[in-house]
DNA sequence: GAGTTTTTTGAATATTATTAACATTATTTG
DNA sequence: CAAATAATGTTAATAATATTCAAAAAACTC
């Protein structure tokens, strides 16, 4: 049916971090919250917080504010964390072993169900719970399962392998982390997790205060 | 010195992407490029890498293009990837350790002298080649060497504690993967890694898509 | 070597995102 | 029960970002 008009990314972006924080208010029992102490909490203004509401519907109640409880469970629709993912993860060394292990995805409905690496009998895994598979079998793997969504944890030369992999079998999320930007189809989304970036954000900070400094 | 004048935050985090394009470059031995030919390659728009690029000075030949050496040079220097840094990793388990075994970090000047965590001898880590020293240690270590980036990789429960150490010993940049927002004086640098929130995105897609299709 | 083409520059324009203002509505208080 | 208060949703203003376009410089081409 008619799509509600395109929201941004950069509203999506800030979806989560309302969600996270309604959900500690949420732990500690506050079940009312206005936007302005939302702003105090996120850092964001409290203009900017109605406003991105305002483009899934009118959340809050004039006079009153927000019902925490309901906010969050509405923003957590929106953000189609109220279903259950399959995932599975190509390659198994550092992030991806990180990522397989790491507990938070799974309590927010991201099961791994499958774990895939070039060389799945690495000494490295032995003796941990963790059961690799061979990166030869991923294709059959997901056309016998149901998986929404695909991680890339491999080297940056086999990534665009994979993701070739998860295309033809019809996934339309991927979650990237090898660092190169990989060719998919329009339909698919693509999230690039670029950490080395992200770093050399901070160097370039460094950086620059030493030149003021001069 | 004059600092020039403040340069975006969206700019600063696409210069990486040329950077690491241009790199690729160099070693094809390809070694003039046209704005035109980048926007090809990164996707970003012509004018825009034009624009993005004149904010650090005029590096382009007009009816030339860009010298491929020269201009992934300056924007290293830009992103001051032509130095080495000191970095120590707190919290070794899944990221931490992912964090510190990545070899491209060390590549682009990034050396990791220390990591710490609650349980140094956590089974985990024996028979890697991985030294972890207990968490109580932190702030000697930093005091007694010449530390630039602090990494916070432990639960969220222990990153404020972490990044207050940081702070203390003169730290001036972060790079926290915990999901918590960390208070941190104005002059330090924080990068935030927010992975849960990431994946979200995908996530919000993928129940989009269902949406449309109704 | 003159003319044509290529391509950057830099300024002007357009678009998008953020912040501020305000009218409206619910709640609370006396 | 009426007035005052609080806080939203919406519209308007501002700021930030991206694109377009005219001009100028360099490099080809014949």
């Amino acid at each position: 049916m008619a799509r509600e008009s395109q929201v941004s990314i950069t509203v999506i972006r800030r979806l989560p971090i309302y969600h996270r924080y309604l959900g500690d208010l949420l732990k500690k029992g506050i079940n009312r919250i206005s936007s302005q102490e939302l702003s105090n909490l996120t850092g964001f203004t409290a203009s900017q917080i109605r406003q991105d509401l305002n483009n899934f519907g009118g959340f809050g109640q004039q006079g009153y504010g927000y019902n925490v409880e309901d906010l969050h469970r509405e923003l957590g629709k929106i953000l189609g964390l109220d279903q259950q993912y399959n995932v599975v993860v190509a390659g198994a060394v550092n992030l991806g072993h990180a990522i397989t292990l790491y507990r938070g995805f799974k309590e927010a409905g991201f099961n791994i169900v499958g774990v895939f690496d070039k060389n799945p009998d690495n000494p490295r895994y032995a003796g941990r719970n963790l059961e690799v598979k061979h990166l030869d079998g991923l294709e059959d793997f997901i056309k016998n399962n149901n998986v929404h969504i695909g991680v890339i944890t491999t080297a940056k030369e086999l990534a665009q392998e994979v993701a070739d992999i998860y295309v033809r079998c019809g996934i339309k999320a991927i979650w990237n982390f090898a660092t190169i930007d990989l060719a998919v189809p329009e339909d698919v989304a693509l999230e690039n997790v670029r950490l080395s970036e992200s770093l050399y954000t901070l160097s370039y900070y460094l950086r620059n205060r030493e030149n003021i400094q001069d």
